[in-house]
DNA sequence: GTAATTGCAAATGGTTTGCAGCATC
DNA sequence: GATGCTGCAAACCATTTGCAATTAC
């Protein structure tokens, strides 16, 4: 445990918003200057292996990080300023488990995803 | 309207696996030898923007393109082979309507997967 | 004949990796 | 003192883009 592997813990279980590694970066650097990038990058991996950081990849955007709630849960995206929120949930057991009967696949976690416009986007034009 | 614009068409509408863009020019190369990546990327891409195509976007791996259902519906994916199916539908309209009421966005569309290990590989260990 | 498309090569950008030096315990 | 972490810079790689030559209509 190194301070600056703190500091990902800390701006993560502080965090509500899903930041990306470069907001976590950032947060850090204000009172670790030193930080790198890299090593970001390897404590969110690591953090992720341990099952304690639930990451929500985009192939188009930076990949953003759930230190709150580290299980598979719905998100709802704004397309526009990429805010993202966590709608209260929705439970997929049951889908999940059909869609194992149907195709056979052992079904190991899900990524539900809705995208569009939020409140804020949609006043502003 | 080109013989390469053509060719994507074809490819698209011939597979029924969710082929890459790699994949998809690898199968036009056979036929028109000179085509190239950019070419296949910009027309996948115009496709896409005219709801041809649904673009299954990953952050760790290729895209996968289906040119046959170009409209949201969930994937069933295998984290071993990367093997893509499509499950009977299941109509998300409900929850997508719920979503929107309980956050205020304008949802526009979504994105089910769920990725396990797909019936073959579970075989081969 | 004009506007659009092709295909090459270079750029992009988030993420990963190699490695020397350094911190942790 | 040994193991493992940090941080710099370079590598990665799917995708995008600039641009000159070519093609479609």
């Amino acid at each position: 445990m190194t301070p600056q592997r703190l500091g990902v813990l800390k701006t993560l279980a502080g965090s509500v918003n899903h930041p990306t590694v470069e907001e976590i970066y950032e947060q850090i650097k204000r009172q670790f200057p030193t930080v790198s990038l890299a090593t970001v990058y390897k404590t969110v991996s690591l953090l992720k292996g341990l099952n304690e950081v639930l990451e929500l990849g985009f192939p188009d955007a930076s990949n953003r990080y759930d230190g709150y709630r580290p299980f598979p849960h719905p998100h709802v995206i704004c397309v526009r300023c990429r805010k993202i929120m966590d709608p209260e949930l929705v439970n997929l057991e049951a889908i999940s488990a059909e869609m194992s009967r149907k195709t056979g696949y052992e079904i190991q976690y899900h990524r539900l995803d809705f995208f569009g416009i939020c409140p804020e986007c949609r006043k502003s034009g």
